[in-house]
Order: C-alpha cells, then structure tokens, then sequence
DNA sequence: CTGGTTCTTGACAAAAATACTCGGAAAATA
DNA sequence: TATTTTCCGAGTATTTTTGTCAAGAACCAG
C-alpha cells in the first residue's frame, strides 16, 4: 500500500471538516492555514475527494467545501484509497506484467498480497468518527495464527 | 511504512536461502539469476542484512551467503526494518521534528502511529518458514472494535 | 604464493515518484 | 460588473528509488 503526504493531507483535510460541520463551508485557506498544509497542494487533494463524492464543493463568495455524508459513515480506507491511486495490492507485479521469479509466481506473491488485505481491512474499520472522538488506539490485532 | 522494491528483494533473495540450504553458501550471483534481480544492487541489500547478522557471508571460491539461523526464527518484520530503514512509525512528524497541525499533536497522530503498530505485528508474526511453506493467506483478522 | 573468486565500500547517475506551483477559467454572490 | 472562491490542466523542482561502476580487501584452491 502507498502511503504519501497525500494521503495524509487528505485524512488530515477531511478531519478538519468533520470538525467544523457547524459552519456550512469551509474554505481551502482555512483548511490549510489550520493543519498547515500548502494550500495549492490541497486544492488537488480536495478535488479528487470531491469527484469521488466524499465531499461537496461550492464555489464563490460564502463557498468553500463539506462533508457529503456523516464523519462516521466516512472511512480512512476510501480517502486512502480515491487520493494514492488504488492500492497495487501484488507488490510481485513487475513493469511486464507478471511476477519477475523463474517460476510465473513468485513465492513471496502471496505475502504482500495478505499484507494489502490486512491494511485495507484495517483502515476501512475506522472512520472520521472515530478519529475526532479518539478512538483509535489500541485497536490492532495479531493475526490468527496459521491452522494445521 | 516503507515498502519499496529493496524490501520486496529482500524477502526474495532470503525465502531463495531458505530454500537453498543444503549448499552450503550461496552466491550473490545465482540468487539473482534465479530472482531476476539485479546482483550489483542485491549485493547492497544483503550487505546490510549480513551486518545486522541475519545472513553469514563467506568470500573465496565456494563463498556466498546463508542464513544465520532457522527460516522459522526470521520474521518478515526483522528483514524489512534492516532493509528500508526503520519505519517512521508517525507519519505526522514533519522535518521539523513535530506535528504540523496548530496544536502540538496533529488529529491524525494515534491513526498512523496505530497503522504502523498494525503492521508490524503483522509482519512480524510471519517468519521464512512459513513463506516457503505458503502458510500465508488467510491471516488478516479485522481489528478489534473500540469498546465503549 | 599466486590467481581467481567473492564480498566490501563508497561514490555516482539515471529514472521515477513526490510535492508542490502557476495561470487562467467558471461559478456564485453582491 | 467586480470579487471571491472553487475548478482544471499543465508545468516544475525536489527527493527517493534504483540501480551502476570501480577500486579494494579477504579468502580459498592449487
């Protein structure tokens, strides 16, 4: 899974408005005076959120952007997900196409195959919700061990 | 966390080990024909993981590398963090050295701190042994629900 | 001891990805 | 119409990744 400055921004931007839902648009400016984020950068960010239909935007005076459903029908996974393209869940795929070992399959294939799934099913647990009100600690789990 | 190609090599190159451990030392050389790997960069990688003492290296005719203790002892976490340097588990510490937020501690702090927790107990609960012997998929568990 | 093999080290470079910037157009408000 | 703000496409700078290269040191076989 890729995790850049995007994708943090994004979370980042998307927990500030969960913040203001009171105010009925807020501004980019804001946004990135607030979490100090450049503000050109986070135009693009927005707006790929918005195409997706995570968030509204309005433009002119009084406009600015919200949250087009509730903080916790809103996932961490899917904000990953819309802005770093979608997760190359392989990590085996090399630029041919497949994977690069003698065999067609590569043995660690499997691996970082698992690894995405553990991620995505992670992330898609939490929601805005839960990271404005703080619950987010202590919520990993090992993983089950293999059965013989 | 960091995933790049050095990582995924890295595993390769020591599940190839695994495999190999009736010759005595393998060569840099015929792990990376076999790998399709490029064995001038594959020698940086193992250097690093013999110097963190997970793989012996021999020179001389009949020389190479071999691991230097049970695949079922080598935990996919341990090869990861020695090759990509340690995981900077925040993802919210700027250059600077702190949050970027306006409060000291960004909102997101305990989100990415808790992914890298999440992640690290997973790879670190899947060694060598079980990459060759496909003990792999099916491991992911969701996360523990947050307990009101 | 000699020659070949292999690791060791560090500097360097091409390529890709990331992290932005910029200029202008479109829409809404007043 | 003038101002404010999002929208959009392109362009650029910086950093990271992914290697290459060359010289050297250790080692082993004969």
């Amino acid at each position: 899974m890729k995790l850049t400055t995007k994708g943090r921004y994004a979370v980042l931007a998307l927990t500030d408005l969960a913040l203001e839902r009171d105010e009925d648009f807020v501004k980019i400016s804001h946004i990135a005076m607030r979490q100090n984020i450049s503000s050109t950068y986070l135009e693009q960010i927005l707006l790929k959120l918005k195409k997706a239909g995570l968030i509204i935007g309005v433009r002119g005076p009084n406009g600015g952007y919200k949250l087009a459903s509730e903080p916790e029908k809103i996932m961490i996974a899917d904000i990953i997900n819309i802005v770093e393209g979608k997760m190359e869940a392989k990590g085996c795929v090399s630029k041919s196409g497949s994977c690069t070992g003698v065999s067609g399959r590569c043995m660690t294939h499997d691996l970082w195959d698992e690894l995405s799934r553990h991620i995505e099913l992670f992330l898609g647990q939490i929601s805005l919700r839960d990271i404005i009100k703080g619950n987010v600690l202590g919520r990993s789990s090992p993983p089950r061990a293999y059965d013989y």
